[in-house]
DNA sequence: GTAGAATTGTTGCATATACAACTGTTGCAA
DNA sequence: TTGCAACAGTTGTATATGCAACAATTCTAC
């Protein structure tokens, strides 16, 4: 029986901490390692919904509620009621992400030169493989009733 | 650039939320989802102590200690000061667990099969290695230092 | 048009987790 | 022996997260 669970729980812990931590080394210090996620996602798709940014970055909407009202507090990120239907709120990112984004591409591509030291292309490429259709798996597990019995 | 982050703390967050509403269907209420690597380690190696229960499943001490102070108080397991160094606490299994782990085995078996449904052989194996790899140098990064600069 | 269903966002609550500070114990060195 | 470093465990604090309940809005039947 393979172990696969612990392993992807810590790595998926360590990639946290290391953000956490390379964030803290750059004097970032308004946003939490959580946050990157959410502001990628506003980044590279300004007006967008929170519910359309929590199913991008599969988060529970009260999580990307709460985490924007942050990135709002802090003057990452705007949200402006959609006219048509006031509802929704569109998210559109502010010039302080843009000045941040370079800084997190360096993080994010530190941490996968160190996660990745030592693999082939080919190893990694069913590695990603096999990764997506595990996700697709998981969320099919998951949204549509898990386990029976 | 790959987004193996995204994926892999998504499949992270699923397994939580498979094994808890698995938990839940089979009338497990007293443990949570969390706990079951702890109850997994304490009935593999009984008589280890907190520390190296946390170096095995890769948390904290902290949380494992909150953790095993729920289980001993639902019964699950014993801890017994460890006469030679009394700073140590033993963990000993109860019966308890051992009615416990054929449903765990169970529950765990479903999850693997829903996500590796469609894998062959070959894929899994890199994908486990590659995984194990990542996992090494995923632990070497955070613990000795993370990112420079 | 109006009532009920669906959708979007918010809030209350519970849990998991890490880190830092602390306590008590052990081990080592002067 | 005594004092300090190292170690195991606990507790305080902060954050992230999901779920359920709720409010406001929109949509759909009728």
């Amino acid at each position: 029986m393979p172990k696969i669970m612990k392993s992807l729980n810590y790595i998926s812990r360590s990639q946290a901490m290391f953000i956490a931590d390379a964030f803290l080394r750059k004097g970032i210090v308004d946003v939490s390692a959580a946050h990157w996620p959410l502001i990628w996602s506003v980044y590279r798709a300004p007006g967008r919904s929170q519910e359309e940014i929590s199913q991008d970055i599969c988060l529970d909407k009260s999580t990307v509620a709460r985490s924007l009202v942050q990135l709002e507090e802090r003057g990452y990120i705007v949200r402006i009621p959609k006219t048509e239907d006031k509802r929704c709120l569109l998210v559109y990112p502010t010039e302080k992400i843009y000045e941040l984004v370079p800084t997190l591409r360096t993080i994010v591509s530190d941490w996968y030169d160190h996660i990745l030291d030592g693999m082939t292309d080919e190893e990694l490429e069913v590695f990603h493989s096999v990764l997506v259709r595990i996700e697709k798996n998981a969320k099919r597990a998951t949204t549509h009733g898990g386990a029976k019995t």
